[in-house]
DNA sequence: CGATGCTTTGAACACAATCAAGTTGCGTGG
DNA sequence: CCACGCAACTTGATTGTGTTCAAAGCATCG
C-alpha cells in the first residue's frame, strides 16, 4: 500500500538515471529545451511514491525528465482510476491548472527525476512557453478522447493490443526500443487503466502471446508481430 | 444520416433561441461576458448540422449560446464515439487548439446559435482570455477523467444515473429545470457515450423508473428522487 | 528461509450484448 | 385527412464475454 507521502529526495545513481533516460533521436525533448535553461528545480523520486496528491495546493507544474508516473483520480465513495500513464516529456499537473490544488494524485512507478516548473514561471513567462502548454492541454484532451474511443468500441484483447501498440510508439520516439517493452505497472494498474479485470488483463495476454503476436515473460513484452496487433485492433468487431 | 454540410444561416425565430438561452441565474455567462463585447460572429444552426468536422481547416473557436451539440470521434476503421455533449458556454474546437485542423466533428442536436471566435483574438487577446481559454481546457480534461472514472467503475444504470445527475446538474446552472431535463440526444447517442448498447440504455431507464427514481415519457425524463439516485451511484458495488 | 506482493489458472456465474420482432411517433405525400 | 414510410424506441429470448471467487505458483526481499 502507498500510504507514506514522501517526496524526499533519494541517491540515486547517475548511471541508472542515464539508462532511464536515454538520448533521444532528436537529443533534448522540445519541453526539456524550452526550461532547461531556466531556474528550475530538479527532483528525484524513488518507486512508489507520491509526487502530489489531490487536494494539495498547487504550486508548480512538474516535468517528467526520467522514470514512470501514473495519475489516479479517487471518488469519495473509493472508487479509483487511474487515468494516464507519464513518462519522460510529459507535463503533471495539468488539469489543475486554472485552480489552487491538484485534482489527481501523481506516484511514481520506479526511480525517476521531475523538473519542477513554479507557477510564476508560466504566467509571466515568454509566449512560447505559453503555447507550449497550451499544446500540452490539447494534446492531454486528444488522448483521454482516443482512450474514450478504445474503451468504447474495443474487446478487451484489442484494448490490450491497443495499449502496447500505443506504449511501443511512444517509448520508440523516446529513444528506447520498440520491438521490447518492460511494463512499469501491475497488471492491476492495466487492467484499471483499460477498465478490465486483473485476470482478464492476464489472459489477454496469454491470448496474444497464443496467436503469435507477443512474448510475455513478467513484464517484458516482446512484440513479435506489430501488423498483427494492428490487424486485430482494426479489424473490430465493434465488439463490446 | 448526416453527409450534408451546411453551416448556412438559417431563420430561427428569436423567441425560440430565447427559450433555449434563458436568463441564466447569474446573467450572462463568464464566458459571453469576455467575448460579447469583441467582434464576434454569431452564426445559427439547424438541427442535425455539422459545425465542423475532423480535418478541416481551423480558423475559429466556437462558443455555444444556445442549443446542444455532440462532439465525435470516428477512426479510419469505423469506430464512432461521442466525447461530449455540449451546452451553452461551452467552447468548440479547443482539443486542436495547436494544430490547423479540427480533430473531431462537432453536430447540432437541435436549433442552436454560437459565437465565432477568430484566432487572431485568442493570439492577440488579453491575458484574461488566455486564462478563460487554459481554465476551458483543464476542464476538459478533468471533465473527461471522470467521464473515464465512470465509465470504468459502474455498471449500466449506475452510469445512466450518473449521466442524468450530471446533465441535471449543469442544467440546472443554466437557469434550467433540474427536475425536469429533455433530452436532446437519441438512445443510441446516450448508449455511444456511455459505452453502452442502446437496449442496455432503455432497460436501464426502465429499470430506473421501476425503483421510483425517474419517470421517463420519450424525451423527457423527470427526476423523482435525486438522493436515490446518488445513492445508487455512489454506493457502487464496485461492479464491472 | 518464511513472508509478502504480484501473477497465473480454473470453474461458475452474471451482466450486458446480440438477435429478432414489434411498437410508437413523426414527417411526407397522396 | 389518412396512408405511408422511416427512424427511434421498446421488449423478449438467448448468448457470450468478462467478472467473480478460489486456490495455487512464483518471484523478491527482509
Amino acid at each position: 500500500m502507498l500510504d507514506a507521502l514522501d517526496s524526499s529526495f533519494s541517491a540515486l545513481e547517475p548511471a541508472l538515471l542515464e539508462e532511464l533516460a536515454p538520448p533521444v533521436p532528436a537529443g533534448l525533448l522540445p519541453m526539456e529545451a524550452r526550461f532547461g535553461s531556466l531556474p528550475v528545480q530538479r527532483r528525484r523520486l524513488n518507486a512508489r511514491r507520491y509526487l502530489f496528491r489531490a487536494g494539495q495546493p498547487r504550486h508548480a507544474l512538474y516535468l517528467v525528465h526520467a522514470g514512470f508516473f501514473k495519475t489516479c483520480l479517487l471518488s469519495e465513495d473509493g472508487r479509483e482510476k487511474i487515468t494516464g500513464f507519464r513518462m519522460r516529456g510529459d507535463l503533471l499537473g495539468l488539469e489543475a491548472l486554472d485552480l489552487p490544488n491538484y485534482t489527481c494524485d501523481a506516484i511514481s512507478l520506479d526511480v525517476g527525476e521531475v523538473w519542477e516548473i513554479p507557477c510564476s514561471l508560466l504566467r509571466a513567462g515568454p509566449s512560447d512557453v505559453t503555447e507550449a502548454i497550451t499544446a500540452a492541454l490539447a494534446g492531454e484532451i486528444r488522448r483521454d478522447w482516443h482512450w474514450m474511443l478504445m474503451v468504447g468500441t474495443l474487446a478487451a484483447d484489442q484494448r490490450v493490443a491497443a495499449f502496447l501498440l500505443d506504449l511501443s510508439t511512444r517509448l520508440e520516439s523516446l529513444g528506447f526500443s520498440s520491438r521490447h517493452l518492460l511494463l512499469r505497472m501491475t497488471r492491476g494498474d492495466l487492467a484499471n487503466y483499460l477498465a478490465l479485470k486483473l485476470e482478464t488483463v492476464v489472459r489477454s495476454l496469454a491470448r496474444l502471446q497464443g496467436m503469435g503476436l507477443i512474448r510475455v515473460d513478467r513484464r517484458e513484452i516482446r512484440i513479435e508481430d506489430r501488423c498483427g496487433l494492428q490487424r486485430l485492433v482494426t479489424r473490430a468487431h465493434a465488439v463490446h
